[in-house]
DNA sequence: CTTGACATTCCCGGGGCTGGAAGGTCAAAA
DNA sequence: TTTTGACCTTCCAGCCCCGGGAATGTCAAG
């Protein structure tokens, strides 16, 4: 199986294996023109770094989970606390995000929204108490 | 005032000050040793900017929010356009972050997290209905 | 024999900084 | 007076995760 039809049964695209060979996470036999072969165990550590990905793993913890999943004497309690790590950061960017996004709705509700001038969402910037 | 009381006031970094220069987005004026020096107006764009960028605004957007700030013949229409526009994306985001944090908390939750080696987010990372 | 669809490698950019190197400037201390 | 140390300057490079595109090679079909 060449890289497209690769990249087609993965979701992955082309350039993103060819970027996770080079960063190791995947590896790749090759054929006597130099074309990437790839079997059934490839296209299913693509998908799995895939929906890890899908998941928000960055590529480093993509790497971790794969040891993981590659070693048969693990310990689910690795990979638990693994994914509770993740979720901690999830959750502290959700927050953020959600700061962001009621002060955004408030100042949003405060700005006429019509041909005046006059903006609270400008005003807010220029002069302060946006952190709330 | 230089540089770093300019961060200072400003709660931008000094190299931060220098990129947004290098953009645009801020001007200096320099005195005669080529050190740069800062008044007061250029603190509160230095404010406006750090307080748009904590609410999640991209530099571009910053770029277009201090043009409405400086023209007295804006509409608070095209305003509050630009924020709701930021708006939608910010609920897009948290919704595909919120998404993620469901998914691995479901996850999670039937991992043991034990000595044992079963574990549920590998076998779903590995064997698909990630999506969801 | 050429076309067209693949494949390869390599280098660049983006977003928003951050770190570091190599060098200039200036006030205060030795 | 010299030297230290804290500033300042510019430029280059890297982070994360790719995506675009150039230049080139390979192969089956028309």
């Amino acid at each position: 199986m060449l890289i497209k039809d690769a990249a087609i049964a993965s979701g992955l695209p082309a350039k993103t294996i060819r970027y996770y060979e080079s960063l190791g996470l995947i590896e790749s036999r090759r054929a006597g023109n130099g074309y990437r072969q790839y079997g059934n165990r490839d296209i299913e550590r693509m998908q799995f770094l895939a929906r890890s990905r899908t998941l928000g793993f960055s590529l480093e913890e993509c790497r971790s989970l794969l040891n993981l999943y590659d070693d048969p004497t693990r310990a689910s309690a690795s990979v638990n606390a693994l994914a509770r790590q993740h979720l901690k950061e999830l959750d502290d960017k959700i927050r953020e995000l959600t700061a962001m996004k009621q002060t955004l709705i408030e100042l949003v509700s405060q700005c006429p929204g019509d041909q005046s001038s006059d903006c609270a969402i400008l005003e807010s910037l220029a002069h302060g108490q946006t952190e709330q």
